[in-house]
Formats: C-alpha cells, sequence, structure tokens
DNA sequence: AGAGTGATTCTA
DNA sequence: AGAATCACTCTG
C-alpha cells in the first residue's frame, strides 16, 4: 500500500495521449468506464498503469507516475530486486508497477471493487501542496502543465526526488 | 550518454 | 513490407 504522489493527465483532444488517435485495441480500457485500471507495456519492458477518469467512451486516464510505500514495503523492495533505498521503490510508472506486481494481467480491471486492487481515499492534499508541471518522457504537447506532484515529497520519479520539487516553506 | 526491448503506428 | 516511435530504467 502507499500514497499516490505523482501522476499524468492525458486525455483525448491531446497529441501525446494514446487516445489521441482513437479506439485501438490497445487503448480499448482507456476509453471504457471510469475507474478501470489501463496498462501498457512501454518500450517493450516496463508496464505503466492509468486510471480511467473520462466517462464511458472518452479516451481519458491519468498515468500513476509515483507512490510513497507506506505498507508491504519489504515485499516491494523484494518485487524490485532487492533495492534498498526505499525512496526509489515506487518512483517511476515502471517501478510502481514492478513494486506492486501490476502487470498485463491487470489491464481493465475495475478498481472500485475493492478486489485485489484499488485506491482508496486518503487524508486531503492542500491545493498549495499540489505542483503542477509539464509531463515527463513525451514530445507532444510539452506546454501542458499535467503532471502533478506532492511538493516537498522524496517519493517523487526524477534525479533525486526532482530538484524542482524541493519544498517552499509558506505559501 | 547508451543499451535494452517489443508493441504500435507511420510511410511507401 | 520496413522504419520510426515510443507516457522507461539501469548501467557505466
Amino acid at each position: 500500500m502507499g500514497r499516490i504522489v505523482e501522476c499524468e493527465a492525458y486525455q483525448e483532444d491531446d497529441p501525446a495521449s494514446h487516445s489521441y488517435r482513437g479506439l485501438r485495441e490497445r487503448t480499448r480500457v482507456m476509453f471504457g468506464p471510469p475507474g478501470h485500471l489501463y496498462v501498457y507495456l512501454s518500450y517493450g519492458m516496463h508496464w505503466c498503469c492509468n486510471v480511467v477518469t473520462g466517462g464511458d467512451g472518452e479516451g481519458s486516464a491519468v498515468l500513476l507516475r509515483a507512490v510513497e510505500p507506506v505498507q508491504g514495503t519489504e515485499r516491494m523492495r523484494d518485487l524490485r530486486g532487492g533495492i534498498a533505498s526505499d525512496r526509489l521503490v515506487c518512483a517511476g510508472p515502471g517501478r510502481l508497477t514492478r513494486a506492486f506486481a501490476l502487470t498485463k494481467t491487470h489491464n481493465g480491471q475495475d478498481l472500485t471493487v475493492g478486489d485485489h486492487v484499488w485506491i482508496s481515499e486518503g487524508l486531503p492534499v492542500p491545493e498549495h501542496r499540489v505542483q503542477a508541471g509539464p509531463r515527463t518522457g513525451i514530445s507532444a504537447a510539452r506546454d501542458r502543465p499535467w503532471r502533478f506532484t506532492e511538493r516537498g515529497s522524496a517519493f517523487v520519479s526524477g534525479p533525486r526526488g526532482r530538484s524542482a520539487n524541493r519544498a517552499p516553506l509558506s505559501h
């Protein structure tokens, strides 16, 4: 179990989105009802998972990019090849799927029924703790600031928790 | 900085 | 068909 500390938004009218070119076999789940997991293979090696957000027929989703481990950290470290650092266990979309043992078999999973994998409501995150910025690893639509991180979190992706994420102390 | 890896999509 | 493109990670 962990807290989601980094994510990115993708929608249909978005050149960077898998849904941009319409419904395909791969993006079938993304165009389905919200609250389901859309899992795809990245660079032939890494699984990445998204939460489908738009209504049925709408191709939008949120890519889960980093999680702060809360429970089962030991098990996650094992799944990550015995990595020592807690900070890096789930700091990246490919890393977090590996730590949670998520693969293509979880594609289409309903996250709202609490079966095997789910997302529950956490403590509220005040607006000033949410940092918006450009999305990572895309070439199109770089101007859309749709990457969201918890400001100051050490568990987000990027070198050393990403320098741009260091916390300002007030407002 | 480069390699690794394979599905998807583009180009002809 | 062949080529290019990737919502990435690890190593050196």
